[in-house]
Parts: structure tokens; C-alpha cells; sequence
RNA sequence: GGGGGCGUGGUGAAGCCAGGAGUUCACGCCAGCCUGUCAAGCUGGAGGUCGCGGGUUCGAAUCCCGUCGUCCCCGCCA
């Protein structure tokens, strides 16, 4: 151990320091010897001194109550402003140590919405530590904030329940997971965060190398290749909780940087990253939840929830799912199914219930329906005589009719969407129906899914092909990948939690043979292989051990678990949606001698907008 | 890159559609009263360039155009 030691914080006691007994009132005074919770369960009687903010002040004239907030919570300070100097003066998050006598309340003062509201701190000296100006708002997770105001002053933001309870949250799970993690033998390994910028994938972070002017470092979109040397590098089970950027558009559920769970397993195949990822996800839940959902979690090909859910990360914890309706329509006199069909493609539908939609609620599905890519979008309201009232009705035939209510199990009020054209565009239009018109009927059930089996290759928006996951992924069969490229599998898969992907991984190449042919079916030319990844197949050469992993973002499984809509809320110093921290005011400008040190000249055009802010 | 919502004393909102004096509500702030409150209560007070710029109008927080900020969504995120 190196000289620095810090105080024992645990359970909230502070270590005691011997100079404290030897009476010592400078430095070594002790500052505080009961955290605000804690006097709940402290012997009436006690002297306590108690460190924290002034939550909230009540002043009855020849009584003033206040609460004493502190990390643990709240408790109600009580005093005589002709005894107690300062009294009247305090104002709200004041920080003030108190010392006092800590008695049971009187008899109908009890407070049962308060864990301390039987017990009240009678103080007999109070000291400013230091006052507070006027606070923005409220330190109350009553008022609603806005969240630029918030991001302005994160540090008044950690003062309130929602925000501090948020952190702990973050903090539980991460400690759960390494806990777990390390029982199970696995080796933390701290990759580094400038490397080289590869072309592909997201949008790199760039960062400028001094002493090789005119180079730049790229910040880690993944630790993916590292981590894949430790297996060749005979670790075995690494994890980390690595901190990833990808310089791409906001969402609520994207920032710049984020913090992702990465492990990886040397002779693993899928089912043993399964069964890890899923003790890690265990152990978050319960540490923010208290709750153990069921494993193993349910495993959905990536084809088969594109069929049912018509999304790759559906939130199953509701039904409405898609069905295929093409046999129904099979010779249909409708137009709009049959020349689909005709043409190849199918015919889905989904119930979604009772919708109770006006026609301009139904105008409006029939836009998301065509901005999703569909031609357009039928739909039929079940009436109470059993017969459809739709804008097609009259091209349907009575069967078709009947059909198409056996079809999606429709009862009388249920609205029914039904898409026509090619199997993906439809069923993804459905999905997106789905997703917007289905809600859960226990929001806080926690519903994690794998899904698997996912196409080496996706279609790009010319009709082109690219592949759907790094070049690192296994596929099912090289043979298929180079002959029917459209319908190979991969060994790649992704982990879904209510709608929202958590993350993804995949069974790795491990020899260097396969990497360079699953490289040039990629259309990435030998040469161009080599340049860019030459030391990485060379590593491949030397005995690599099959490995497979996975990686979830930890931003996104907390936000979840606490139920907070976006993951700005479990990031203690996020960015808003145009990179700005409002708080540091990040990214600046930076001195014109910092960038002839890095060699860069800014553009003509980008000076004269820096500039034209500064006037 | 595209679509949409929002911007009004320190904070949050209403006012805008249908133009007529910076009007209102709650919190905070300042002063006073009050001995059992706990989002204390009561009385009084201070505090705003209605994001910014332009236009229409006798007159703009309100209508129009532009711009900035912020949030949501599409694209993007191997």
C-alpha cells in the first residue's frame, strides 16, 4: 500500500481518528459521527453530529424546523433561535454541521413518510459551513427541470433523489457484474483508448498526434481487435467495462461516449457467451432491481423474430404479433395484395387491437406505413355485426373477409393493419406499427431476449450487399457466404431488453486463413487486408484459440432498470444533442499555438465562423 | 441531411390559435408575523429586452421569414 490512506467510509462511519480522542480541535476535528439515515436507528439520547444540506427550513417564530439532508437521506433538525445563533439565517442547501441530542418526536409529530419521522434531532450548535446562493431550482425531484438548465448545474442535479439514486443504481450494477465476472476467473484488462482509425463502421473520434504531425489517433468504437489478441495472448476470460465513441447523431439512447460491458472467452461458442452475459445481466438486475429473471433467456433466430415482430429487437412483452396472410389473399381481385404477391411478395397483418382510431388517426398510421417504405397500408375495424368496415372492404370476398379475421383471431372492435409488397419492407413496416401502437401491460417487466443467427450481410439502400456485423464474425459456412451471400448466416448475435438492444457479439475467425477469405468476399482487396489488419492476421498465425464474445451498453441496461427514458439520465455528465456539455462548455476552440504544435491549419471557412461567434 | 415539439422574472408553467399597456399561477428570493412544522402558514415587496434578428401592422410575447439553443423522430450508428 502506498502512504495515501483514505477514511473509512462504509455503513457511514467515519474512522476514528485518534486525535479526536486526544481533544484536538483543529484539523482533526471530527466533522460528523452519524449520517442523517442512520439516526433511525440510533439510542435516543445520543449526541450526534450531523453533516449536510439544508433541505428545507420551517420557521414557526419561536420554533425552526429544518431537514438535514446528507447522502444516506433526511432527517429533522429542531431548535430554539434564542438558544441556537444562525438559526434564522439559514436558506436552503446551505451546508451546516449540526450537533444535537437525538430525541423520539412527541407523540403525533411522528412523520411516516420519512424513515427517520420518529426521531428528531434536538441541535444545541449549528455552523455554517457554507452558504448557498439562490439555487436555479429545486433541489426536489417534484419540480420538473428543464434538462439544459440541469446539464448547466449537473452538480445541483446529483443533490436530487432521482439523480443520486441513479448513480447509486449505476454503481450497484457495475459492481455486481465485476464481482461476478471475477468469480468466475475472469481477468480485467484495460485496453488503450487511442489507437489507430479504421474506416469502417461509425464515424471516428480523432485525436492529433503531436510528435507525428499530421497523424491522429482514433478513440475505440469497440476494444473488438484487443480484446481478441488477449485470447490469441492465451488470457482466456477477459472483460472490462470500456468506455467506446462513435462520432454519429444523438438519440435519447446514444451519446458520443459510452460505457460498454466487453468480455471474451477463449474456447467458447455461443451457448457459453450466453450463459456468461447472462450472469453479468443477473447480477445488474438484481443489484437495481432485487429481482432474478428467468435464464436461460428465450434465444429467437434473427429470422424468426423478422417474421413474428418484424423488427430485430422486438419487445415481446406484448402479443400483436405479425401475421402471414398471403394464402388468404392467394387470387385475391384486390390490386393491392394480389400484384404483390404476384410479384413475389407476401401479405402480413397484425391486430392491433381496439385502437378506437378516427379517420385521421388512420391517415396517419397509413404516413408512418409509407415513410417505413410501404405502398400502403389497409385497415379494417371489426364491427359489431362481425363485418369489416375498411376502405376495401368492397374488394373483398366474404372468405377473404372471414379469413382474414380467423387470420389475426380478431374480435369485435379489434383493428386490424394488413401490408403488402417484398417480405422485408413488410414485415419491418409492421414492426414499426407494432412497436408504436403495443404497450406492455406490466411496464416493469424486464423482458431479455437473444436473438441469433443473424445475415452475414444486409442490403444497402442502392440494393447493394454489406456486411451486417464486423469482419471478425464468423459466418455458418464460407461456401454459403460466397455462393448465396444474401442468405448466409453468421454466428453473430444480439441481446434485446424490452425493444431495446442492449449489445452484440460473435463467435471470432480464428485463423488467419478464413480472415482473409471472409475479407475479400467483403470486397476488402488482399492488399488493402494487409495494410490495414497485416498485424492483426499475422497475430491470427500463432496459435489462436477459438473465442467468441460479446459487449452491452451499460448506459442503456441502467436507464432501463431505473426506468429512466433516456441514458443522459445514468450518465452523470452527458452531452446534449449537438455534443455541447453545458457545463464546461466542451468542445472549445483551442489557442492557434496549440494547433501549430499539432501541425493543423483550420479551414478558411471554419475561421471565419470562429470569428463571426466571437463578434 | 430531413421532419416535428419547445424557448415568457432565478425555476416551472399559462397567455399565442383569434394582435390592443409585461397580465396570471406555483416555487424560490427579500422583509415582517407566528412554539410542532414537515412541499408549513399568513402579510407585504423586489425581480422579466417574452431566445436573437428582420418583416407585416396604428399596435407583435401573439402573425410571417430567418437564425440560435434544446428535445423527440427518420437517415446515420460495421
Amino acid at each position: 500500500m502506498g502512504r495515501w490512506r483514505r477514511p473509512r467510509q462504509a455503513h457511514g462511519r467515519r474512522q476514528r481518528d485518534r486525535r479526536t480522542h486526544r481533544g484536538d480541535r483543529d484539523m482533526a476535528t471530527q466533522l460528523r459521527t452519524h449520517r442523517a439515515a442512520e439516526t433511525a436507528g440510533t439510542e435516543h439520547g445520543t449526541v450526534v453530529t450531523l453533516g449536510g444540506w439544508v433541505a428545507r427550513t420551517r420557521d414557526m417564530g419561536g420554533v425552526v424546523f429544518f431537514d438535514l439532508r446528507d447522502a444516506s437521506g433526511k432527517v429533522q433538525v429542531v431548535a430554539d433561535p434564542d438558544s441556537v445563533p444562525g438559526l434564522e439565517e439559514l436558506r436552503m442547501e446551505y451546508c451546516v454541521r449540526v450537533v444535537g441530542e437525538l430525541r423520539p418526536r412527541p407523540e403525533g409529530t411522528q412523520n411516516h413518510d420519512l424513515e427517520t419521522g420518529l426521531v428528531e434531532v434536538h441541535a444545541t450548535e449549528l455552523e455554517v459551513l457554507s452558504t448557498s446562493e439562490t439555487l436555479p431550482f429545486m433541489i426536489d425531484d417534484r419540480f420538473d427541470v428543464d434538462e439544459l438548465t440541469r446539464l448547466q448545474y449537473r452538480y445541483l442535479d446529483f443533490r436530487r433523489d432521482g439523480m443520486a439514486s441513479n448513480l447509486r443504481a449505476r454503481s450497484h450494477a457495475t459492481a455486481a457484474i465485476r464481482a461476478a465476472l471475477v468469480a468466475q476467473e475472469f481477468l480485467e484488462v484495460e485496453t488503450p483508448t487511442l489507437i489507430a482509425s479504421t474506416p469502417e463502421g461509425a464515424r471516428d473520434m480523432l485525436v492529433p498526434s503531436r510528435l507525428r504531425q499530421g497523424s491522429f489517433y482514433a478513440l475505440p468504437q469497440s476494444p473488438q481487435i484487443f480484446k481478441q489478441l488477449l485470447m490469441v495472448g492465451g488470457i482466456d476470460r477477459y472483460f472490462q467495462f470500456a468506455r467506446c465513441y462513435r462520432d454519429e447523431d444523438f438519440r435519447s439512447d446514444r451519446q458520443l461516449e459510452f460505457t460498454q460491458l466487453d468480455l471474451e472467452g477463449a474456447f467458447w461458442g455461443e451457448e457459453d457467451v450466453r450463459a456468461t452475459v447472462e450472469v453479468a445481466i443477473v447480477a445488474a438486475t438484481q443489484a437495481v432491481r432485487d429481482v432474478t429473471p428467468a435464464t436461460p433467456f428465450p434465444v429467437f433466430t434473427w429470422q424468426e423474430v423478422m417474421d413474428r415482430y418484424g423488427i430485430d429487437k422486438p419487445d415481446i412483452r406484448f402479443g400483436m404479433e405479425l401475421k402471414n396472410l398471403s394464402t388468404v389473399f392467394d387470387g385475391t381481385a384486390f390490386r393491392g395484395f394480389g400484384a404483390a404477391l404476384e410479384g413475389g411478395g407476401v401479405v402480413y397483418g397484425i391486430n392491433g387491437g381496439a385502437l378506437g382510431l378516427s379517420r385521421k388517426g388512420f391517415d396517419e398510421l397509413t404516413e408512418t406505413a409509407k415513410s417505413h417504405g410501404a405502398a400502403g397500408l389497409v385497415w379494417a375495424v371489426v364491427e359489431d355485426d362481425g363485418s369489416l368496415r375498411s376502405p376495401v372492404a368492397k374488394f373483398l370476398s366474404d372468405e377473404e373477409q372471414a379469413a382474414l379475421k380467423s387470420g389475426l383471431d380478431a374480435s369485435v372492435g379489434d383493428t386490424l393493419l394488413v401490408v403488402a409488397g417484398p417480405w422485408r419492407t413488410t414485415v419491418e413496416v409492421l414492426g414499426h406499427l407494432r412497436a408504436q401502437l403495443g404497450t406492455p401491460a406490466d411496464p416493469d417487466e424486464l423482458a431479455y431476449l437473444w436473438v441469433v443467427d443473424f445475415p452475414v450481410f444486409e442490403e444497402t439502400a442502392d440494393g447493394g450487399l454489406a456486411p451486417a456485423h464486423h469482419p471478425f464474425t464468423q459466418p455458418h459456412s464460407l461456401e454459403d457466404m460466397k455462393e448465396r451471400p444474401a442468405v448466409a448466416l453468421s454466428h453473430a448475435y444480439d441481446l434485446v431488453l424490452n425493444g431495446t438492444e442492449l449489445g452484440s457479439g460473435s463467435v471470432r475467425i480464428h485463423d488467419s486463413e478464413t480472415q482473409s477469405e471472409v475479407f475479400d468476399v467483403l470486397g476488402i482487396a488482399p492488399e488493402e487486408a494487409e495494410r490495414r489488419f497485416g498485424w492483426f492476421l499475422q497475430a491470427l498465425r500463432f496459435g489462436t484459440p477459438p473465442h467468441a464474445g460479446f459487449a452491452f451498453g451499460m448506459d442503456r441496461l441502467v436507464a432501463i432498470l431505473v426506468g429512466a427514458t433516456s441514458i443522459r439520465d445514468v450518465i452523470p455528465f452527458p452531452k446534449t444533442q449537438r455534443g455541447v456539455d453545458p457545463l464546461t462548455g466542451s468542445p472549445n476552440p483551442v489557442e492557434p499555438d496549440q494547433l501549430d504544435e499539432l501541425g493543423l491549419d483550420l479551414s478558411a471557412a471554419t475561421k471565419a465562423a470562429l470569428s463571426a461567434d466571437d463578434a
